[in-house]
DNA sequence: TTAAATACGGAACATTGTTCCGTTTAGCAA
DNA sequence: TTGCTAAACGGAACAATGTTCCGTATTTAA
């Protein structure tokens, strides 16, 4: 969930409430089990049995149901740590390559994102509410960060300056999401097609056809 | 299932391999559970317990395991079923209202049977192959169908002649699909400004913006 | 009418989500 | 260090659902 405040069944939320840190154990399992989550979730989807994730993680049934009330929780946790890691690549690529190498290495750090979250698409528009608030998410930590890599990269001259971060994002999870056992790589080199796409008459705008 | 082949699993596959008639009662049972299915899936999704659907159509669920092995059969079945009925409405349509209110009234009758499918959605992107052939089947029957009542209604001079069928199913599905029980009749009046938009300019087509 | 083939029904089994509670452990105070 | 308490843990038990299997009933054809 976002940063400022947490919902029930989220262990951060017992948290924030009653001011008292959670005990060790707690916090090891809690990281445990979305470790678990997130590798089970890329291997089986996001209906993967909860019992092979407590199982990963070495707990409990008991356990998982105590941090993640709610199958949903469990989800939109391992999504939001996801989303929060993607976010924070950008300010961090930025800072060690030059924009336009940032752009595009974040581009595919983002497709990669995406190629992992097959069958939680269905989920997100599937009308449970408990995912709702999840794309809001998405596009509020995901937005801002590429928009500051393209700002960059159009201050520098290395990339055109008519497009949108919004339009960018949406193209490159259409192409992250085709990706495919029987075509390795093809995903990545589409999205990087799309980045020199952008490269092609930097600093001087290709008037639109 | 599609007139010209069934697949195996389905009872038609074993009449036409063989060339013996099924049974009467197996033919009465196969018909009782594509209803109830219908009904079933409509009011439930795609992943409403099977048990449920063997009672609706009064039998046993080793009756619906013998005539559809695989869930996805049963969802197939049901869903090329109301794929023909949809196409099959068109010449109807055609024959019983000028070209431009059959093609009006069509697409009502269309958007109607996307709004059923919530859920299905997900199921035919999820990667199952046994989904896999559906969206082929859809579009090569209804793309036709609606092909004909837009070349009927050009001709006509009602509507304009810049728009392709794939598009405008589309399109029309697009709405369709946002059919929500706290706006009754929202998406069909979107669809039936869609149409309304077709017959603006009907004869001489406007340019394109 | 009778017998074989076919289909039926539902009990039994398997898998998975969810709850509950006795047991264990971390944190703290004496 | 020792003992206490609240918190957390683990997994058995329960519930819901998908799937299989086989004894029984029905249809069909000779």
């Amino acid at each position: 969930m976002s940063q400022e405040s947490a919902e029930p069944g989220d262990d951060a939320f017992r948290q924030a409430e009653k001011g008292k840190p959670a005990r060790a154990d707690a916090q090891r399992n809690l990281g445990a089990l979305l470790d678990a989550a997130l590798a089970v979730f890329a291997a089986s989807g996001v209906d993967a049995p909860v019992r092979e994730i407590a199982a990963k993680a070495g707990v409990g049934v008991g356990t998982l149901y105590r941090h993640f009330p709610q199958r949903a929780d469990l989800v939109g946790a391992v999504f939001r740590r996801e989303v929060d890691a993607c976010a924070d690549a950008a300010p961090a690529l930025a800072a060690e390559y030059a924009p336009g190498e940032a752009l595009a290495r974040w581009m595919q750090r983002y497709a990669a994102f995406i190629a992992t979250k097959r069958g939680l698409a269905g989920a997100l528009h599937s009308g449970d509410p408990s995912y709702s608030c999840l794309p809001d998410y998405f596009q509020a930590r995901l937005v801002p960060a590429l928009r500051q890599l393209l700002d960059a990269a159009i201050a520098a001259g290395e990339i055109r300056a008519d497009v949108e971060a919004d339009e960018l994002l949406n193209a490159a999870a259409r192409l992250g999401m085709q990706a495919r056992e029987d075509r390795p790589g093809h995903a990545e080199r589409m999205v990087a097609l799309l980045v020199d796409g952008l490269r092609y008459g930097a600093a001087s705008a290709i008037p639109r056809p």
